[in-house]
DNA sequence: TAAGCGTCGATTGTCGACAGTTTAATCTTG
DNA sequence: CAAGATTAAACTGTCGACAATCGACGCTTA
């Protein structure tokens, strides 16, 4: 006898998940630069303000540390991160490694549904290239690169690229404004997904790497140019 | 006055860092596998064992999580994370992916004196190769690699082969043996030394991923072979 | 007889409290 | 007046407590 409803495609609703609450009100605040690098982050002044007690903020906190947006001194609390120019290299070299690798295995796991997806995303970019939306644009920009990531199959990989993508956002938060015009990123993109189509892994990784480094070299000069007393990053 | 003690370079016994110490302790019994994946982590029973409250004990879990060695179902607490080859596969090619790039800088930023280091760890490879010490010799191994990424420089490819290590320390735990001969281990790494020394891009890259594309291939077979119901490591 | 329903102990999520430390602000003192 | 000592306020690290929830087990019922 079946008297148990057939099993309907719910979203399993955690509504309790306050550590992972606060831990996203906290990375808005800190890639919108609400919370400005260096800044300290008084656990109980948060907890206030957001109605709750300290041992989630506290536990979110670790989170983000972990995610490297946050640093803690023992005994003298969280802090947001200060990036250098040194970081940002950083940033942008692992993350050449981690999208190039992750470029030849998506290539390789393309079929045609996610090849219409990524088409369908550099529609958006296209859209939203118009807007004056700065924000939207990072994010739409972002996500085209974490469909690959994610095409490409390994939980590890994305887990890696997602930590590295707070970062960026931090810094491109920091420097407020995008490193370069909405419809050449579009283009690129579209080029990016023909390399990828082709399938030739030397092509696919040298043209992800020229890609990645282009906004390397850009995030990198917008960086330098801006006097780092305003926008917490040290030279 | 200055009564206090002058500072020694003792290991900054920061005697308040409870959760670093419990995340210690949690990571040992994970990878020793004296808990074993799938149990149940009982925030209070390890608080009990210690001597100490829930609290440190949840953010301690929070970042093996984070570290992948726990995972966390909602209001049914922490386990041990069960691997499956497909995880193995995952660790294998992203430890791939982070080495090889990390090799290529480090041989751009070897000196004598880390040069020297390296040759003195294999030194050690090779003393411990006799003894019948199969957790230490594991532990040599990865210390002679992760020199090799610290070297590279870059504190985010370190965390990166942090995490992945942890990840291979369990693996390597459940099987319960080396994979190969301790002393073809010492001298296989004194040949990626010397073609670190030599400088080389693609030879560097190149060996790294036969290097440890061998231990996978051998990783995968042993873990195939032990029926999966006595390591936790699904198929 | 087996699916579904209470019930009960075990465990998590969250909270408020307290001691000890850090930070700042104020007060000395040479 | 500046440098150091002193005091007060703010904050962190940790704890124990309590309600809400989960899983197991036996009970009901078709």
């Amino acid at each position: 006898m079946r008297l148990m409803s057939p099993p309907v495609g719910l979203a399993a609703l955690t509504d309790t998940d306050l550590v992972g609450q606060v831990a996203r009100v906290l990375t808005q605040a800190v890639v919108t630069g609400q919370l400005a690098p260096g800044a300290k982050v008084v656990e109980a002044g948060i907890a206030r303000e957001l109605g709750i007690s300290r041992a989630p903020v506290r536990e979110a906190a670790r989170l983000l540390e972990q995610q490297g947006l946050l640093v803690s001194h023992p005994r003298r609390g969280f802090f947001v991160r200060k990036l250098e120019i040194r970081d940002i290299d950083e940033i942008y070299d692992l993350r050449i490694c981690v999208e190039c690798h992750a470029a030849l295995l998506a290539a390789k796991n393309l079929t045609p549904a996610n090849r219409a997806a990524l088409r369908k995303q550099i529609d958006v970019l296209h859209e939203t290239a118009d807007l004056e939306d700065h924000a939207r644009q990072v994010e739409e920009d972002y996500k085209f690169h974490r469909m690959i990531v994610e095409i490409a199959g390994s939980k590890r990989l994305l887990k890696v690229f997602d930590d590295l993508s707070s970062e960026m956002r931090m810094v491109i938060g920091l420097i407020g404004r995008l490193y370069d015009d909405p419809h050449r990123i579009a283009q690129t993109h579209e080029a990016l997904l023909e390399v990828l189509e082709q399938g030739h892994d030397d092509i696919i990784a040298a043209r992800f790497d020229y890609h990645i480094a282009a906004a390397w070299r850009e995030v990198g000069r917008l960086v330098r140019e801006i006097p780092s007393s305003t926008n917490g990053v040290a030279p």
